[in-house]
DNA sequence: TGTAATTAAGGTTAATTAAGGTTAATCAAA
DNA sequence: TTTGATTAACCTTAATTAACCTTAATTACA
């Protein structure tokens, strides 16, 4: 089943790009160039998450955000703004169901934004279990809330950014973590010395799981990483 | 009662999102771009705190502060500062029930400041408010109210100040207590001093426990500490 | 079409910077 | 004048940046 992605746009060339864009991911895209008709919409299209310019014309997007919300308080938002005064402010600016992307952005940053919204939404409406108590493989056993990973007897505690990127690896094990995705979950965008930053906590962690055998973390070039246990 | 706040803001986008998301956290806000129109504000809404950023075109916001001051004395007010060149000046305004920000800052931390001047406790339970009778954890009993540490027959009688840590800490074991949140639910501010002193507490708190294994504090640099009890 | 250049994506290791930790000295209030 | 709180000086370590290396994925072209 196609996830379904509401994207308000009044400019019509950058939206018919990213709408084929993302549609290219696999998304099912409604793109609305008028602010009005959104709630209308509703009637026969119910996404899964909005993706709002907030430099519409009549409308203001935040406006239609809020209104949305009002409405459908779970659903989650995502706003595009162009303005560079806002830029410095908005930057990790992600709380509840929302995420401000600032103009420019890639497309890849948006899905990734996106595909964050949905895990966060979807596991927050699974009850509570978005963090786990433990994780156990084999002869290991990481505890993500308290940032310790155990191997064979050894305790070892770690750091903030380890135990970030540890949970996000073993929260699908044996399936493709998207790296851009890794970053920004971690980051909160996935600049160049981020991307560095990764490469060397990669090879910290790689470095714990040597000694222990059926475990390793895998590269896709291009893709991410993936989580062994076999 | 909803708590209100008169932010002052003549950027735009920015001022709809902060406003936003003020609004989702509880607050009502008043949005006002013109400086000019702040005092007239004051007949219909009684705001808590102002929030004023100091770099409004036309009136200066120091001197809409000094203005607000003079009329509302009790009035605490917030003032967001976009250079750090104006430290000094703001560093003499700052007083009683003042306090200032620079940018760019997260929507957090303005929380974390809002409520402080509101003297509500803090959205994790850091205040004073909600404080239990005692903690008990293992063979240890924590007396919040008491400043009083039992650590297996020993009585030791906290000071102000490691009582407030350690209710900070112990109101939510195993989880992330937010660094800034603390220095700022704590001492009001996060200055490097109050920072550096939190530095000599903490490691006053982790000698009373040294003697007990199964707790220990935990950090995470660049986000905060956690208290652990297995 | 197959193989060599090229280039982009990561990996490795080390240096640097920034966030905390430790201990001791000072300050301020009962 | 003693105790809690803060400041200070110096130390340690996480996090980041940097420089250089390796390998997969393209592209070039024979």
């Amino acid at each position: 089943m196609k996830q379904k992605i509401l994207y308000v746009e009044d400019e019509p060339h950058l939206g018919k790009i990213v709408t084929d864009l993302l549609d290219r991911q696999g998304f099912e895209v409604l793109l609305i160039k008028d602010g009005d008709e959104v709630i209308k919409s509703f009637k026969c299209f119910t996404p899964d998450v909005c993706v709002l310019d907030v430099m519409l014309p009549g409308v203001d997007g935040l406006e239609l955000g809020h209104a949305i919300r009002n409405r459908y308080p779970q659903l989650p938002i995502i706003f595009l703004s162009a303005k560079s005064q806002t830029d410095d402010v908005l930057k990790g600016f992600e709380s509840g169901g929302n995420d401000y992307i600032k103009k420019p952005f890639s497309i890849d940053e948006l899905v990734a934004r996106i595909k964050n919204q949905l895990k966060i939404s979807a596991s927050s409406s699974l009850g509570n279990a978005n963090r786990p108590q433990e994780v156990k493989i084999r002869d290991i056993v990481f505890y993500p809330e308290r940032y310790e990973l155990h191997i064979q007897k050894r305790k070892i505690k770690l750091s903030y950014r380890e135990g970030q990127i540890l949970s996000a690896l073993t929260s699908s094990p044996n399936k493709i973590v998207d790296r851009k995705e890794l970053l920004i979950s971690v980051w909160g965008d996935d600049s160049y010395y981020n991307s560095r930053t990764l490469d060397v906590y990669v090879r910290k962690l790689r470095d714990y799981f040597s000694a222990v055998d059926g475990i390793e973390i895998h590269t896709l070039k291009g893709k991410g990483y993936t989580f062994i246990t076999d």
